[in-house]
DNA sequence: TTTGGTGCAAACTCTTTGCAGGGTC
DNA sequence: GACCCTGCAAAGAGTTTGCACCAAA
C-alpha cells in the first residue's frame, strides 16, 4: 500500500481529486510512521516538493480525515498528530520523547466488550473506548 | 472540601500563597464539575469576581497543576480543560455534548493490571493507563 | 519587608480562511 | 470547461509572557 499507484486509487476511491500534493502528504504519513503533526509532515515533503505549503498540508490533512483515510490523534501537548492506520488500535505514549506508538490487542478488546457487557455504566451508551497507554519505550 | 477554609488550607499546604483568585479558581472547578475550559472557569468566576483577568486564571491553573492540586484533560477538540479531582479514573467523552465525566472502576484497573502483568508489550514499559470511553450521555 | 501574585496587553503557536491563479478530470 | 485544489498571507483561537503594580506571609 505504500506504493504511488495505490495510494492514487486510495485518495481517488474516497471521491478527492488526486493531486501531487495530496500523494505526498499520504505518503509522509505512511513512511513517518511516528503519527506525525502537519509540521513534519511538510518537512518530510519538502525534501522532494519544497513548494507545497503548510496550508496545504493542513487542508489535505483536514480532507483526509473527513473522508475517512486518516484519523486525528490527540496528544498531551497541543499539537495535532495524524494516524494513516484506521483499524481499531490503542496508542503507546512515550513520556520522554513525545513518540506515539501502535497497540493491537484483539483478545483486549474482547476482554473490554465482555467487561462492559455485563458491568454497564450508568446513563452512558459506549460507542468506542480508547486505551491511552503512558510510559516509555526502552532500547531493548 | 468545597468550603472555603479546607481549600485555603489545600493550597497553602502546597507551598503557593492563598490569594482571593486562587480560592475562586479552586471553587469554581469543583463546582462545574464537568471538567471546565479556562473560559469556563473565568466565566463562572466572574460573578463574584468580576476584576479576574483570564491570564490570572491561566496562571493559576498551571500553578495548580505544576502543585499537582489539579490535572489537565485534553480532548477532542482544541481546548485544554481541567479536572479537580486526582484519584485514578477514567474519563466518559459525550461526543454529542461535549460533556466530559468521570468514571471510577477499581475492578477494572485490577482487571488491566493483571492483564498486562501476563500480556506484556515489547520495548515499552507501562506507567499508567487511562480508556477513554467515547459514547453518549442518555437522559434515563 | 520580602516574595510572589495580579492585571493588562502584546506576543506566540497552531490552525483555519479568503482569494486569485492553476491543475485535474 | 467546470470544478476543485493550491499557495500565500492574513486572521483566528487558545494560551503564554513581560512588566509594573500590589498583596500575602
Amino acid at each position: 500500500m505504500t506504493n504511488v499507484t495505490n495510494i492514487r486509487d486510495h485518495i481517488a476511491n474516497s471521491g478527492l481529486k488526486v493531486t501531487p500534493q495530496r500523494i505526498a502528504v499520504y505518503k509522509a504519513l505512511l513512511d513517518i510512521k511516528d503519527h506525525p503533526t502537519a509540521e513534519m509532515v511538510k518537512q518530510h515533503i519538502s525534501r522532494d516538493n519544497p513548494s507545497v505549503s503548510l496550508g496545504t498540508v493542513y487542508k489535505t490533512l483536514e480532507k483526509f480525515e473527513e473522508k475517512n483515510l486518516i484519523a486525528k490523534v490527540r496528544t498531551e501537548d497541543d499539537v495535532m498528530r495524524y494516524d494513516p492506520i484506521l483499524d481499531k488500535h490503542h496508542h503507546l505514549f512515550c513520556q520522554k520523547t513525545e513518540q506515539i506508538g501502535d497497540y493491537y490487542d484483539e483478545e483486549l478488546n474482547q476482554l473490554l466488550n465482555e467487561y462492559f457487557q455485563t458491568k454497564n455504566i450508568p446513563n452512558f451508551k459506549i460507542e468506542d473506548i480508547k486505551l491511552h497507554i503512558i510510559g516509555e519505550f526502552i532500547d531493548k
